[in-house]
DNA sequence: CCGCATCCTAACAGATACTG
DNA sequence: CAGTATCTGTTAGGATGCGG
């Protein structure tokens, strides 16, 4: 058989490629994916992990990621509730990529404040 | 001279480096990096290019990356107006990265399209 | 041609309270 | 513990019109 998709294009607005680029990109997946690389988590934990991240929008973040294939989710026991998120095969070859961003931004932050001051200096 | 700075850290919702995160992974950010990775563009070709952008979206997000000192903007003539950006050198090594993500989503698209239709099966 | 200013709405995001 | 529900504020983002 043979794949009659065309290429997909994040560039173009009607792409399904461009949809789920925002889930993957969006504030929150992008350090729920990171925060699972290092191994499974619960709930609670990947809660603390991800700083600032409400239970609600946690919550909606996973189960997009679960719903595009890249987070597995686990219920161990019902009472007390015990659920586990691991990557997917698919997240576990994302995950390096959103680690190199991740670690770019943290490298080049002294950068870009220094960018940011020369600016203001300058209006 | 020392480093008087400790590591940025993304995950911590305090750190100067969450922001700078947030403004990379931006859903116009990311398209129009990308896009400028190919050599320097006009605005109105960056309009063209990035699907689905509008006029203000596009220069808003120009102004934070210019701020971030990732893209550089230079006006060229005045009547008619001609404005050039390209990447700096930050830019530059961002590109890449950004372009590695996208290549992967575009990848994946398949796949995570079938995740999506598993799912919808059993609810 | 490039972009800013204004206005407006819809989607998003936080806090809180509640349930299995 | 792991969420859902609701309510409300904030922001993203589109449309339009104008100025350099």
């Amino acid at each position: 058989m043979s794949t009659s998709q065309q290429a997909a294009d994040v560039f173009s607005r009607a792409c399904p490629s461009r949809e789920v680029f925002e889930d993957v990109t969006g504030k929150w997946a992008v350090l729920a994916l990171s925060a699972l690389q290092q191994g499974p988590h619960r709930f609670g934990e990947l809660r603390r992990r991800v700083d600032g991240v409400s239970e609600k929008m946690l919550s909606q973040t996973l189960q997009v990621l679960e719903r595009d294939g890249l987070v597995h989710r686990e219920v161990r026991s019902a009472t007390p509730p015990h659920v586990e998120y691991t990557l997917t095969d698919l997240g576990t070859a994302l995950a390096p990529r959103l680690r190199a961003l991740i670690d770019f931004v943290e490298d080049a932050l002294p950068q870009v404040l220094a960018a940011r001051t020369a600016r203001d200096d300058r209006p």
